[in-house]
DNA sequence: AGCTTAACCTGAGAGC
DNA sequence: TGCTCTCAGGTTAAGC
């Protein structure tokens, strides 16, 4: 289940392996994995053919390619001040299932491929990046740029790291909040977000618009860090709790980043096809009947439980993350 | 307008 | 063995 960790581990991937990549053919497997899109297959291969990666850059889960003209040199895009003509990003979500995937052309067909690009290298070699996606929640389409800002009003892109010099995302994600590894989130922004709505706080840690790159899986990790019941009303957390979820949020992810991700069946892996090591280091997240380690260390016994929440499931330690009193 | 729910998908695993 | 049922979950359009 790729969440905030598991795209940047692929976003990284793909800065080490293909910046300065020709994208020299392109090969739609299924059309359904083409989202979001106003033209067909045809065009998609048209606009991406002969354009070059020049960037990796990433929001919450959303994942984009900054591509530059074939006649432009990686790096000369920054000389290009109006918007019409950068060539559009391409943006990929992996959704559920999705991977980036190297391999060279040699290599069979992977069971779920859905798009491939054929790439030439910088130092001249080639190879395929395959997007491969089971469930086809995922997917990847061509989006313009939109200049942005965030409710600060300032004008600094996302995490982007060569950003062409502008403040732009793809349209896709101009509706995406920072995420909180990005360096210029906003606690005060969090918080209003918070206040303002009746809801219970998982609602809105899974909200995209409100905190972006959390899912399942690390939202509740950083529930049960904070101590935190899902469905306490937003608007009842104080500054100090909104603060120790946020930073709970960002560890628990930062953490998770270093273990190169988590994966529970093989279906997250990174651009190499190694699956990340984290869901060893998991506390809430599918840990039900499993005692809380917390309440363990204490010399008290509580055992996690998994509950119904918005058609999925929620798991929490009924000791140290006690039901509000009256649920929203 | 704010909030909730259904739909999109496929495969693994459980139950019969 | 083989069938059916349930579950997994990110996003968004539709419904209330």
């Amino acid at each position: 289940m790729p969440e905030l960790p598991e795209v940047e581990t692929v976003r990284a991937g793909i800065v080490e392996r293909a910046l300065g990549a020709e994208i020299e053919s392109v090969v739609v497997h299924d059309i359904r994995s083409i989202r979001r899109y106003a033209g067909d297959a045809h065009q998609f291969v048209e606009e991406l053919t002969g354009a070059v990666i020049v960037d990796a850059a990433r929001r919450g889960k959303y994942l984009w390619l900054v591509l530059a003209p074939r006649h432009c040199a990686a790096g000369g895009i920054e000389k290009i001040s109006d918007l019409s003509q950068i060539p559009p990003a391409l943006v990929i979500h992996l959704g559920m299932s999705g991977q980036v995937l190297f391999k060279d052309s040699t290599f069979a067909a992977d069971k779920h491929l859905k798009i491939t690009l054929g790439l030439k290298l910088n130092d001249g070699s080639a190879t395929e990046l395959r997007f491969v996606d089971q469930r086809i929640f995922g997917g990847m389409f061509l989006d313009e740029w939109m200049h942005t800002t965030d409710a600060a009003g300032e004008l600094i892109p996302s995490a982007s790291r060569s950003n062409l010099g502008l403040p732009v995302v793809p349209r896709a994600v101009s509706h995406i909040a920072r995420d909180p590894l990005d360096p210029n989130f906003s606690y005060a922004d969090f918080r209003t977000k918070l206040r303002k709505t009746s809801s219970g706080i998982k609602r809105l840690l899974l909200d995209q618009s409100v905190i972006s790159g959390v899912g399942n899986i690390y939202a509740d990790e950083a529930l049960w860090r904070a101590k935190l019941h899902y469905n306490k009303p937003a608007k009842s957390l104080t500054a100090a709790q909104s603060r120790t979820l946020v930073d709970a949020v960002s560890d628990v992810m930062q953490q998770a980043l270093v273990a190169g991700g988590t994966s529970f069946d093989a279906l997250y892996v990174n651009v190499n096809g190694q699956s990340g090591y984290f869901d060893r280091s998991l506390h809430a997240y599918g840990q039900a009947g499993k005692p809380c380690v917390r309440c363990l260390e204490a010399g008290k016994t509580s055992i996690i439980v998994r509950e119904p929440f918005m058609n999925r499931s929620s798991y929490r330690c009924p000791r140290c993350q006690r039901a509000p009193r009256q649920a929203p």
